[in-house]
DNA sequence: GTAGGGGTACGA
DNA sequence: TCGTACCCCTAC
């Protein structure tokens, strides 16, 4: 799989980033797993990393009276970047550490709803039915299989129209296609950006704050040491190694690399993925999207693989005898060098293939 | 790269 | 329906 469009890994990280209960740690994870994403085109992802710093700083106890997190809140509103963020305020609090925490939960509490939640929230919130209204056919089509039906139900009867004259879904358009998954990010993308030139009400915004009140825990449980997470650290994966950002992912990008690795990467779909869909029969599409529960969810049948099935061929009793003659040659579980030795003969097999037809062989 | 468990699809 | 080829996943 291509690696995540720079534009997508912004969403994510944009969303992630502003989430406070999200830990630090989490998000040196996906910091290091996504392409590069410059924090200059978001205010929000900006003083995000910003709050994060502070956060990290002012974790320690400070009823010892060491002064230590203040001499680190200082450390890091060194940084003008950081301290652009609060122009107004930082003046006032940054020698009085109980009054720069009430600031930072504030500034965390007024953080501007994420693109990704302002999206969600035009397609299945409060904006929904602005959403819906203008939309056409082929746009309800897409849209139904981001909200699903039972939700879409919902808005098209809030609509006053008849939800059963609602086009079908299709088996094809469900079906990943064999080109890659990110065409299904792609189509999602666009259908995230249904509705965004409307200019519509920024519906979710009012009922945001509440989503930032439960603050991250404060590291003081030194079970889960936070590295701390600055602006610089978004700036490229070069930066965000020397900056500490990555101290808790990198042993696993050494293992496998999320994008370049023999793993997929986090966001990319597997064919054999289940699809979990939203049962939204509840009251819960009343909420904005960030409130919302999960629901139960109903399990379906696996999408047909991304890769077709390779026609069947039956093996020869030469390929057989061939097989048995290599595995006495060269021993068993060595595979490659098999293939390599009969080329002619197992020119059209894997050495899976090979390794499996071997495994049935001893089964009878 | 390979092993092994387990699932799926295909053809007799 | 059943045997088997092929695929997927995880662990090593």
């Amino acid at each position: 799989m291509p690696p995540l469009a720079a534009a997508d890994a912004f969403r994510v990280l944009e969303f992630v980033a502003g989430n406070r209960r999200v830990p630090h740690s989490l998000l040196a994870g996906l910091l290091a797993a996504l392409p590069p994403v410059s924090p200059h085109t978001s205010p929000r992802l900006r003083k995000a990393f910003a709050l994060r710093a502070l956060d990290t700083a002012l974790s320690g106890s400070y009823a010892d009276g060491s002064g230590e997190p203040l001499r680190k809140a200082r450390d890091v509103l060194a940084d003008p970047g950081v301290a652009a963020c609060f122009p107004d305020q930082l003046a006032v609090v940054r020698d009085d550490v109980a009054a720069l925490r009430r600031l930072v939960d504030a500034e965390w509490e007024s953080l501007p709803p994420s693109e990704l939640e302002l999206e969600a929230d035009r397609i299945a919130g409060a904006g929904a039915l602005d959403t819906w209204a203008n939309a056409d056919q082929g746009t309800r089509k897409k849209l139904r299989r981001l909200v699903g039906e039972s939700t879409e139900r919902e808005i098209l009867g809030k609509l006053g129209q008849d939800p059963s004259k609602a086009p079908q879904v299709d088996e094809a358009a469900n079906a990943p296609s064999t080109s890659g998954a990110n065409e299904d990010v792609g189509a999602q993308n666009d259908e995230v950006h249904l509705g965004r030139e409307k200019g519509e009400v920024n519906h979710a915004h009012e009922d945001y704050a509440r989503h930032q009140q439960k603050p991250v825990e404060r590291t003081t449980d030194a079970r889960i040491p936070e590295k701390p997470v600055t602006g610089a650290a978004i700036k490229g994966k070069e930066q965000a190694t020397s900056s500490g950002v990555t101290g808790q992912a990198a042993p696993d990008r050494d293992k496998s690399h999320p994008v370049t690795g023999s793993k997929p990467g986090l966001m990319e779909r597997k064919p054999s993925a289940i699809v979990y869909q939203w049962d939204s029969g509840d009251s819960d599409s009343e909420r904005p999207p960030h409130q919302r529960r999960l629901p139960n969810y109903e399990r379906k049948m696996r999408p047909p693989p991304a890769v077709p099935y390779k026609t069947r061929k039956k093996w020869t009793e030469i390929q057989e005898r061939t097989l048995i003659e290599g595995v006495d040659k060269y021993g068993r579980g060595n595979w490659k060098d098999i293939k390599i030795a009969y080329p002619d003969v197992f020119q059209d097999r894997s050495t899976v293939d090979m390794k499996d037809k071997f495994r049935n062989l001893g089964r009878h």
